[in-house]
DNA sequence: CTTCAGATGCTCT
DNA sequence: GAGCATCTGAAGA
């Protein structure tokens, strides 16, 4: 299975957003590979959306990874404690991306659970089970992205996207979340996600 | 199941 | 100084 390329970050961001559904995200750490299918995405694209932090190419130190080419990785902080991971899309120079709001973990389950509770996969509660790594901060906590892979390139190790193994399931849509502030924008059904 | 408050720090005005 | 692409634990129904 090979990693997706630049091509597939290139293209019109909802497009991405719906074709990331099922795929594999892959992130290397400390010698043990940490691998979740990303079920829920959302997309941001700064020529016409409120919501993005690129909105009407607005340029700042955070954004400026947003103008960086298609299939980097743009991180950043967000309430002062959680880290919120995305994919840069469309041609360099159009700040857009893809917001990585779920996934469910497939390998390097018991490193996750360590990283995101400091618990062993058998203790976890019913609870802890089910809200696993279904939330942007949840993924970057249990599979240990942060700031610092800001700029990254998804084409290489120790982040990276392989293709879907298997078919894709229904997708659904709807508004995103977390971004009442965006005015029109916040209704647009910029979410996408499937079932597991 | 639901709501609610609080944590915490970076970014931009 | 204000606001934020969130999460958790506690408390109530």
């Amino acid at each position: 299975m090979e990693i997706l390329t630049r091509d597939f970050y290139d293209r019109d961001t909802l497009t991405v957003a719906k074709d990331l559904l099922g795929c594999l995200l892959v992130r290397e750490y400390e010698g043990e590979r940490l691998v979740g299918r990303i079920t829920e995405t959302e997309a941001y694209i700064g020529r016409c959306d409120k919501a993005c932090h690129a909105y009407q190419y607005k340029r700042t130190n955070r954004t400026e990874t947003l103008f960086a080419q298609p299939g980097t990785a743009y991180l950043y902080l967000i309430y002062g404690m959680y880290t919120c991971l995305n994919f840069v899309t469309e041609p360099e120079g159009e700040p857009a991306a893809v917001l990585i709001r779920g996934v469910e973990a497939v390998e390097g389950e018991a490193a996750m659970a360590r990283l995101r509770f400091g618990k062993e996969p058998g203790e976890l509660t019913a609870y802890q089970r089910k809200n696993f790594l279904n939330g942007p901060g949840k993924v970057c906590k249990g599979m240990a992205l942060d700031r610092k892979l800001n700029g990254h390139d998804l084409l290489t190790p120790p982040l990276y996207v392989l293709p879907r193994d298997r078919e894709a399931p229904a997708i659904h849509c709807g508004p995103r979340i977390g971004v009442d502030y965006a005015q029109e924008a916040k209704d647009f059904p910029w979410r996408f996600w499937v079932d597991l």
